[in-house]
DNA sequence: AATTGGTTCTGAACCGTTACGGTCCTTTCA
DNA sequence: TGAAAGGACCGTAACGGTTCAGAACCAATT
C-alpha cells in the first residue's frame, strides 16, 4: 500500500500551480490575494488533507513559539497538588489567556539533573517558580536567550522578579507572637535544600538554605525572637522534604518530642500548620489554649480552620509574573515587583497558658 | 554599537573549524566524537554565548516537540479552579512526567471561535478534555496530524477515548433515590451547549446537548425516573453556564421556586450540589431530612460534606489519557477505555419526609 | 502617452537544526 | 601483511515555513 506523505505547503502550491508564498498568504494574510484564489487554495488543502502550516516550522521562521514555559522544581503533578502552587498557576494562566499564549509545564524532575527538558522547551520565555537557587534547571533557563521571570527567588539582577517580603512578613508574625508572650517556640519548615533532611536544622543550614522563601522566613523569625531575647540557636526547627499535612504532623511531633514545653509552633506554610494541628489534637493539646499554631500563605483550608497566618496574594503573584513576561513594550528590565502581604490573626494563636510573660502585659 | 547576532550551531562550527554535524553531535551524541573535541566545542560554545541547539529548529528536524497539548473548552485558568479538572490534570501530569514530556495548556477561549491557538501549538499529541462535541477547537485538533485522546467525549471512532459510563452511573444513583421513595425531583446541571442558558431546559435541549457528559447523566436520570413512572418532561431541570457553587445555589433556588414540593435535588456535579446545599440551608431546609441533595464526581469537599454522589476516578482518567497518548505502540488504535465509578451513599440522601404518597395530598 | 497607484502574485533568501550516508585513518587480528 | 573493523568526522539534503523586494498587470489620472 502506498504511504502518502503528508501534504505540505509546497506540495499544495505545486498542485495548485501557484507559489508557496501565495499558499502561505492564504492562511496568514487573506488580504494579499484574491478571495477566489484563497478559496481555491483552502478547498484544495482540504481535499489533500493539508492541515495548515506546520506550527513548528512557522515558529522557527517567526521566532515565536506562542507559549511560555513554567519551571517549578517538583514533579509536574505537584503543580496540581499544592494549594499555593495551584493559585499561582491560576494567576499565571489568567495572564496567558489574556495574551492568547499557551502555558507549557516543563518537567523538571528534582531527582535527576537532567536539564534536557529545559533545552527542549520551545517557548518565548520562562517563569521560574520557587526553585532552589542552585537548581541546574534554573541555570539552564538563565542560559536560554529568552526573557525570564523568577518568582519567590532572590533578585538575580539580570531577570525580572516577582515576590513578597517573606522576611518582613514573618518578622511581623513573630512580633505578634512575641507580643502575646511566646518565648519558647518550635518551628516546622519546608525543605531548605535539594537533599532530603527530615530532621532538625542547624543555624548553619538555615543560613545557607537554597530556597529563598524558606531562608527568609526563618531569618525573619530568628531576627524577631533574637530581639526578644530568645537564643535562636536553641529553638528547635524541624525540616520536612515533602510538603503536605503528614509532614506537618510529623514535624510537629518531632519538635514537641524535643521540647514539650513550647507554647507556639510556627510553621512556614499553612499546609504544614494544618498538619501540625492534627498532631496537636492527637496529643490532646487544644489550639490555641494549650498551644499556638501559625502558618503562612493564606490558603482556603487554613482560612476555614481559622489559622493565624500571613496571607500572600498567590494568584496575583502568578498574574504579575505572567504580565511581566508578556509585557513586551516595557524596556526597563530587569524589573522587580514586591506584592503586599497581610497578617491574619485567626483563632489558633493566643497568649501562652499561664505564661510568666502574661503578667508583664496584663489583661 | 555592534549588535552581535546570536551564535548558532553553524557559526560555532565555523569558529571551531569543524562541521555542523560535529557540533550537533557534541550535544546529542557524545559517543560520536572524541572527548577532547567535545570539550573544546562546549567551551567555545560557552565563550561565544551559544545556548545550545535551538529547540524549535530541533523539533522541526526531528519531528518531535517533547510536549503534549491539553485542550479544554474553558479559559486556561479554569483548569486550576475546578476540583475535577485539577484532579484530571494531576493524573495527566503524572503520565507526562513519567515520559519526560512537557504539558502545554492550549488557550481556547470559548467565547471566540479563534482556533489559531490550536494551529500554533507545537505538540506531539493532544488530550481533549470535556469540550462540547461541536467545538471548533476540537475540530481543529482532529485535523492536526497528531495522535489525540478525547476524554469525556462521545467515541469518535477515529481517536482514542477515555471516559466513564456517565449514563449508567447516574441511572444507578437515580435507582437509589427511587428506592428511597423519591418521585418528585428537581435537577441542576452544568452547561449543555456553548450558548449561555441560565434557566430551565427543555427535553429537546437535554437530548441535543453538546456536552457528552451532561447529556448522558441527564439521560440516565430520565430513563430511571421514567421507568419509575415519573413524567420526565415535567421535571424541572435548571441549567447553569458557569460551574461553581454560586451556580449550584442559584440553580437550586430556581428549581425550588418552581416546585417547592420536590423531595430531592439531583445535581450533575459535586460543586453544584455543594452550592445547592447552601441554598437549602438558606431556606431553612435540612438535608437530608427536608430535602435530599446529590452530586457527581466525588471531590474532596463533597466527601467532607458527606455528599451522596458518584465517585469517578478523575486522576486515573487523566493518567489513562496520558498513557494512551504517550504509548507509542499504536497497533491497536483507536482504543477506548472506560473507568469504573462508585456510588457513594452519604448522609445527604434519605427517604422523603412523611413518605412519597403523602406528598400528593399536600403538607 | 506617460505616470501613478493598487492589487495580485512570484522568486529567492533565509530560520537553525539533524538524518543520512558517506570518507578517512587508525587498530586489530588471523 | 593484508583485510576487516571501528572510531572520528564531514557534506549534503532536507525539515516546512515566512518574508521581502519586486514583477506583471490593469485602471485611473495627468
Amino acid at each position: 500500500m502506498h504511504v502518502r506523505r503528508p501534504a505540505t505547503l509546497a506540495s499544495l502550491a505545486a498542485e495548485l500551480g501557484v507559489s508557496r508564498t501565495t499558499v502561505s498568504n492564504a492562511y496568514n494574510r487573506p488580504d494579499q490575494l484574491s478571495p477566489e484564489l484563497r478559496r481555491r487554495v483552502l478547498d484544495t488543502a482540504r481535499r489533500l488533507g493539508y492541515p495548515g502550516p506546520d506550527p513548528v516550522a512557522r515558529s522557527l521562521r517567526t521566532r515565536k513559539a506562542g507559549a511560555v514555559g513554567l519551571l517549578l522544581t517538583e514533579n509536574l503533578s505537584y503543580a496540581f497538588r499544592d494549594p499555593a502552587a495551584i493559585g499561582f498557576l491560576e494567576g499565571l494562566a489568567l495572564a496567558c489567556e489574556d495574551a492568547g499564549t499557551g502555558l507549557l509545564l516543563v518537567p523538571a524532575n528534582p531527582e535527576r539533573e537532567d536539564v534536557a527538558s529545559v533545552h527542549r522547551a520551545g517557548v518565548d520565555g520562562f517563569v521560574v517558580y520557587s526553585v532552589p537557587d542552585d537548581d541546574p534547571h534554573l541555570a539552564a533557563v538563565l542560559e536560554r536567550p529568552v526573557p525570564t521571570v523568577v518568582c519567590d527567588q532572590p533578585d538575580l539582577g539580570t531577570v525580572d522578579r516577582v515576590g513578597i517580603d517573606d522576611r518582613g512578613a514573618m518578622y511581623e508574625l513573630a512580633k505578634h507572637l512575641i507580643g502575646l508572650g511566646h518565648r519558647r517556640i518550635g518551628v516546622v519548615c519546608m525543605r531548605l535544600a535539594r537533599d532530603r533532611n527530615d530532621g532538625f536544622v542547624t543555624p548553619d543550614r538555615q543560613h545557607a538554605a537554597h530556597f529563598h522563601v524558606q531562608r527568609n522566613r526563618l531569618s525573619g523569625l530568628a531576627e524577631a525572637f533574637s530581639e526578644a531575647g530568645v537564643d535562636w540557636s536553641q529553638v528547635p526547627v524541624a525540616e520536612r522534604f515533602d510538603h503536605n499535612m503528614v509532614s506537618g504532623a510529623s514535624g510537629a511531633a518531632q519538635v514537641l518530642d524535643r521540647d514539650p514545653q513550647i507554647t507556639a509552633l510556627i510553621c512556614t506554610s499553612d499546609v504544614l500548620a494544618l498538619g501540625a494541628m492534627t498532631e496537636a489534637a492527637r496529643r490532646g493539646l487544644r489550639v490555641p489554649h494549650d498551644i499556638t499554631v501559625t502558618g503562612f500563605d493564606g490558603i482556603r483550608a487554613g482560612e476555614e480552620a481559622g489559622l493565624t497566618t500571613v496571607r500572600q496574594p498567590v494568584l496575583e503573584k502568578g498574574r504579575a509574573a505572567g504580565k511581566l513576561l508578556l509585557d513586551t513594550n516595557e524596556r526597563t528590565r530587569p524589573r522587580s515587583v514586591n506584592l503586599a502581604t497581610e497578617l491574619i490573626i485567626g483563632n489558633t494563636s493566643a497568649a501562652p497558658r499561664g505564661g510568666a510573660d502574661e503578667r508583664w502585659f496584663g489583661p
